[in-house]
DNA sequence: CACCAGAACTTGAATCAGTCAAGAGAAGGG
DNA sequence: CCCTTCTCTTGACTGATTCAAGTTCTGGTG
């Protein structure tokens, strides 16, 4: 259950990020912090239903700008539109339902060494490890077994 | 250094699976052999120097089935169109370069638990962990340098 | 407090990857 | 050799995202 950050809040976080404070952006924060996974369809949605009337193009700049300035981390699971969410400094995964889509977050696994590290680095300078583990959810996995 | 495969190796492996054996699906399996991480395009192309010419469709109808019976593996990393190679059971990873988009293989942690172990698995039957590795190759890195 | 420059937003068209659908053609069991 | 079924071709179409040009607004400055 996410609480929706406050409008104050949201105004704050661009600003210490020197980022200007507009409307639609403070919405995309809210509206981010209140729906998990978010793709951009759903954002613009609820960001409309808050403000009237906000273009689409508009919420992908936003969301351009506030991952770039690293504020919000999107991810794009193979055959889903990308999601975004609040970036959080937790560097956790994520779990997708081959069946509905449903999403949720894993921790990284705990004890082991960081998420980072490739067995062999090409010489790359790695700076991130994406990790999605697939799989069905209970949901879909009973209705599988009742329907088949 | 892939080789491609034989046209009579390629056929053996569809008959192996119960799949009919059709000169599109001989030459993009042949072709997937020899190249690493091809895009649709890029199979499409080659399959057509072979063959003379094949619809863009068939290579995806191809592509589909093969990986749907897991002579195939399809991967999708962010930004870019999908990649195929040929399943090989070692289940080894990616690390791609954030500027030019090269790919290279990388096996799965040595040593560690398999790449299947969630930190908890909300109950999901999960049946991949698919990682990806994010970074910037040595020959971007330099130019990065060289032209700041 | 009004002004200005540059950043942000709107509008509308365009692109790219991939999918859908209907019909013509070929593989391979009988 | 023939028939059934699967495969391939053709062409239209969709969804997600990007590009481009013009208008509006934010926030620092006089």
């Amino acid at each position: 259950m996410s609480t929706m950050i406050e409008t104050e809040t949201a105004a704050d976080l661009l600003r210490s990020h020197s980022l200007r404070v507009t409307a639609p952006r403070v919405a995309v924060l809210r509206e981010l912090s209140a729906i998990p996974h978010a793709d951009v369809d759903t954002i613009a949605r609820a960001t409309r239903e808050r403000l009237g009337s906000v273009s689409t193009q508009a919420i992908y700049d936003i969301l351009a700008v506030l991952s770039g300035n690293g504020l919000v981390r999107k991810f794009e699971p193979a055959g889903h539109p990308a999601r975004f969410e609040l970036e959080l400094g937790d560097n956790h995964h994520h779990l997708v339902c081959r069946t509905c889509g449903t999403m949720i977050d894993v921790e990284c696994a705990p004890g082991k060494a960081p998420c980072l590290d490739a067995a062999d680095d090409h010489g790359f300078a790695i700076d991130e490890a994406e990790v999605i583990y697939w799989g069905v959810c209970p949901t879909c996995a009973a209705a599988a077994v009742a329907t088949p």
